[in-house]
RNA sequence: GGGCGAUUAGCUCAGCUGGGAGAGCGUCUGCCUUACAAGCAGAAUGUCGGCGGUUCGAUCCCGUCAUCGCCCACCA
């Protein structure tokens, strides 16, 4: 922007943007510094995953966090906003694999150095890309210390984190039955796999007792399975088959003999009561078959298909077997009935693949001597949610945890810090690579293939990022961060990760805050997702719409926690607050050539007083908005007294003054007020707004290099004049009201009115004084009187009374009596009707005696208010019938 | 089977610790008024999901039901 008076009506954020992130960036501006007198505010970004670019979650989350960042930053403290990156194991591998497989290749085909390679590419690429998504939407974090899960540092607290779980005995390797995901060929934890309702079948068979004479009833969704079956169970107490516990049955097909067992956990009411047992492909039935020693056959492969124990089965699919078992035992007679049956099956939160458990030899986190701490520290308010209904659910969580698969059979992500000696089987863990058995010396060690679950790594952020397990100046500073901002989705990855992890190893909650935001959502209420196609690209909307109305139309409208809707008309709505913005500042411009900054004769007016007054209400409101992250609501305040009090009615009012039409010293002082309030302003709005308040601050009369340096207004409570506002209300009223009039009375701009306001309280006379030429201009005014009383008021005019003040807008030969009559006179039965509202509920004894005073005076004030009104409208229709 | 959220103007949503409800978009009327037509001025529209309860007073607190959405859960 400049002062040249042809610039754009329109503003244009492509023009001023990505020069201005630029200039921060240079500056320094984002960096954090080891100033310790400053008090320190910390947020670690939550690490977006490098296997593509962000998504409007991210763009959401971002501007969540650079608002508070922004905020706290020009309130003095010493900000870090550590920015970072996540390798998402499964996530990137498979991008990675799928771009093998476009090149007719495999990760098997090129091995796992080469696989490595090219992954370490992928990550490079994308991470640069949305490191300049992040800029483009403005985000000030502190690149200087930009981390990677799979940095240096961040892997040695991985090994240090895993090897002091291990050595406390929080880790141990088992075989148990696990998720396993045949399409991606890893091990996944519970909460990966994602549980859908589907319409299936329930498949009846029979099973013959072992001597043939009788048979037993089971109920299966799996009939597949009945070829690793090695029990059949029934509740202990349930007489239809209390005679059968102990005895054995045969096996159809396969004819292998299994007990019939007794346990609690049948629900005599389902199916038949009699259930099979697969230990080796459910979970249930895995623990079953512990509490009954009972042997386990598995009967399905890593790749979904039957193995060779399914005999001939073998080499099938899952499904396809599931037909052709189905089919056999119908054959044989085994089959009694099929029913349609709704249950929720297992699927892979990543590739959609219908998880199979299995029993498999994997690394695990033992969670109870974890998760107690952890739900200890949100009792105890260590951490506290926003909103903190989160907190139930987070707790929830905790409270039914079971052990944590943390292996994964993958190559992307952090291997095991475990080797095995390959002479004498010593299992050796280490934070360093090992290169001899440490028991027998031999050298044949070989290091445990898998990886980590990414979320390992992810759950040491907050302090892997600040050079733990080193004792660093970081930590001191910085640690614990002031406030976790992310999504409701992580909460049970990541955040209650994040917090056992932080108890456990730094002995204190990794955040004081969590401040947990919705999704976003597509115009139609759905989740953006990549199948639904329904995505919006954060970066076209930016070069579409600009950063800043981006970021505003993700703030309002919603309500912390809650999920939104990305409509087009909103961002439309926040493009069309980002222009009048723009104009407000280019009137401003336009009236400032000579500003003055030494002027000091200030000839304040009724509406330079009101408007600081406003701006200093507004400062307070939302600063303590913010206190409370109420970003929303606090952006809005901020929008309404821009368009609503900064532009409809300060600059309306100030404008005879800035064109000299009252002098030389009012002149003066309108531009100084304007140009304050704008700048203060632009300062108000800067944290949500970055680029707009930095390009028309830097244009306005200002001190310092930057709007993002300046101090935050806070609002001076010694600014704030009730009295003023109060008064401004009471003149914007009458004016609203002479509009109405001529509005309704089809009297035009053009045209001249004169009107005469009857102040019948003397109290308001002066202040109507005072709003003079406001009245003139505002309610476009050629002739006004101002007067206590009038004796003989002109007949032919209409009427409207606000605050008991009589405003007669006299228009000869345009009025028809009756009608006005008629008007006025429904007006008075709505004065009535809220009079004999307030009446009678100061009737009311109830009220007026327990109702608190400040309210009990405010309807008595409102109840007069209403009287003056009727009087003045009454005496008004008399003078009509008095003819 | 539990839990959470939502239900407010035609649409999308605000409404802070209870004192007769607001915004944006849309609609209607009049304006290209020298910051802005992405604008200005004016107008209309709501038994605040239903039913009970607490209270002087309930959109707000409690109970209950209904509809929608989400999360969690080992009924084969």
């Amino acid at each position: 922007m400049t002062e040249d008076k042809n610039l754009s009506k329109t503003y244009d954020p492509q023009a001023v943007e990505s020069r201005w992130y630029q200039i921060w960036e240079e500056n320094g501006y984002f960096k954090a510094t080891m100033d310790k007198d400053k008090p320190a505010f910390s947020i670690v970004m939550p690490p977006p995953n490098v296997t593509g670019k962000l998504h409007m979650g991210h763009a959401m989350d971002s501007t969540l966090q650079d608002i508070l960042t922004r905020y706290k930053r020009m309130n003095g403290f010493n900000t870090l906003w550590l920015p970072g990156t996540d390798h998402a194991g499964i996530a990137t591998q498979a991008k990675v694999e799928a771009k093998l497989k476009n090149e007719g290749t495999s990760r098997e085909a090129v091995g796992r150095e080469e696989f490595l390679r090219q992954t370490w590419a992928w990550k490079h690429e994308y991470d640069d890309f949305i490191k300049q998504q992040l800029r483009k939407l403005g985000a000030s974090c502190d690149w200087s210390r930009e981390r990677f899960t799979m940095d240096e540092g961040c892997s040695q607290a991985v090994r240090e984190a895993f090897v002091q779980l291990y050595e406390k005995g929080l880790i141990y390797q088992g075989d148990y039955i696990i998720n396993w995901c045949p399409h991606c060929q890893t091990t996944i934890s519970d909460i990966e796999v994602e549980h859908i309702e589907q319409e299936g079948k329930i498949y009846y068979l029979k099973y013959p007792t072992e001597d043939g004479q009788d048979f037993l009833q089971v109920a299966t969704t799996r009939p597949e399975t009945m070829l690793g079956d090695t029990a059949v169970a029934v509740h202990p107490d349930d007489e239809r088959y209390r005679h059968l516990i102990g005895k054995n049955l045969r096996l159809p097909i396969t004819g292998r003999i299994v007990p019939i067992i007794a346990d609690d956990y049948v629900e005599r009411e389902f199916g038949t009561g009699a259930v099979k047992i697969t230990p080796s492909h459910d979970v249930n039935d895995f623990e079953m078959g512990k509490r009954h020693a009972l042997p386990h056959v598995a009967v399905i492969d890593k790749q979904g298909k039957m193995n060779e124990a399914a005999g001939i089965y073998y080499g099938m699919d899952r499904y396809e077997c599931r037909q052709k078992i189905v089919e056999d035992l119908d054959k044989m007679g085994a089959l009694v009935k099929i029913e349609d049956h709704n249950n929720s099956v297992g699927h892979c939160y990543r590739c959609n693949t219908i998880i199979e458990p299995m029993v498999s030899r994997q690394w695990f986190v033992k969670m109870e001597p974890l998760a107690k701490p952890a739900m200890e520290a949100a009792l105890t308010n260590q951490v506290r949610f926003v909103p903190e209904r989160f907190t139930k659910i987070y707790l929830g969580w905790l409270e039914n945890i079971r052990d944590w698969c943390i292996s994964r059979q993958l190559w992307w992500g952090h291997r095991i810090p475990v080797w095995y000696c390959q002479d004498c089987g010593e299992t050796i863990c280490s934070k360093t690579d090992v290169i001899s058995c440490s028991k027998c010396g031999s050298q044949n060690v070989e290091q445990d293939p898998d990886v980590l679950d990414t979320w390992f790594s992810s759950g040491l952020w907050p302090f892997s990022t600040m050079g733990w397990p080193e004792k660093t100046p970081e930590l001191d500073m910085f640690y614990p961060t002031s406030v976790l901002v992310t999504g409701r989705d992580i909460i049970f990855f990541w955040v209650a990760r994040m917090l056992f992890d932080a108890l456990e190893f730094t002995g204190e909650s990794p955040f004081k805050d969590v401040f947990i935001h919705g999704l976003v959502l597509d115009a139609q209420g759905r989740k953006m997702s990549k199948s639904l196609g329904n995505g919006i690209d954060p970066l076209k909307v930016i070069e579409e719409f600009g950063a800043d109305t981006l970021r505003f139309m993700l703030i309002t409208g919603n309500t912390p926690g809650n999920d939104l809707r990305f409509q087009q008309e909103r961002l439309e709505a926040a493009r069309n607050f980002a222009n009048k913005i723009w104009n407000a500042a280019r009137f401003a411009l336009m009236n400032l050539a000579d500003f003055d900054e030494q002027f000091d004769q200030m000839a304040y007016t009724l509406a330079d007083q009101w408007i600081i007054s406003r701006f200093n209400s507004t400062a307070q409101e939302v600063t303590r908005l913010l206190e409370k992250y109420e970003l929303g609501e606090a952006a809005r305040l901020i929008y309404d007294f821009i368009w609503n009090e900064f532009c409809d009615w300060y600059v309306e009012m100030v404008k005879p003054r800035l064109y000299g039409k009252m002098g030389e010293s009012s002149r003066r002082t309108a531009q100084k007020v304007l140009a304050d309030t704008l700048r203060q302003t632009m300062v108000l709005l800067h944290p949500f707004m970055p680029f707009i308040t930095e390009e028309i601050w830097q244009h306005l009369p200002h001190q310092g290099e930057s709007v993002m340096l300046t101090a935050w207004p806070k609002g001076e409570k010694t600014l704030i004049v009730v009295d003023i506002e109060e008064q401004m209300t009471v003149i914007m009223e009458i004016i609203r009201a002479i509009r109405n009039l001529r509005s309704e009375m089809n009297v035009p701009l053009g045209k001249k009115a004169h009107v005469i306001i009857c102040a019948n309280q003397p109290k308001y006379l002066p202040i109507l004084e005072k709003a003079r030429d406001y009245l003139i201009n505002l309610a476009t005014i050629d002739e006004l009187t101002l007067c206590e009383t009038l004796d003989d008021k002109p007949q032919q005019s209409v009427t409207a009374v606000v605050s008991g003040i009589e405003i007669l807008l006299p228009l000869s030969g345009l009025i028809d009596l009756d009608k006005e009559i008629a008007r006025l006179e429904k007006e008075v039965a709505k004065v009535n009707g809220e009079i004999e509202r307030i009446a009678k509920k100061l009737a009311n004894e109830g009220f007026t005696a327990k109702a608190p005073e400040a309210v009990v005076n405010k309807e008595k004030e409102k109840l007069a208010q209403y009287e003056a009104n009727k009087t003045a409208l009454l005496e008004r229709l008399h003078s009509f019938s008095g003819q």
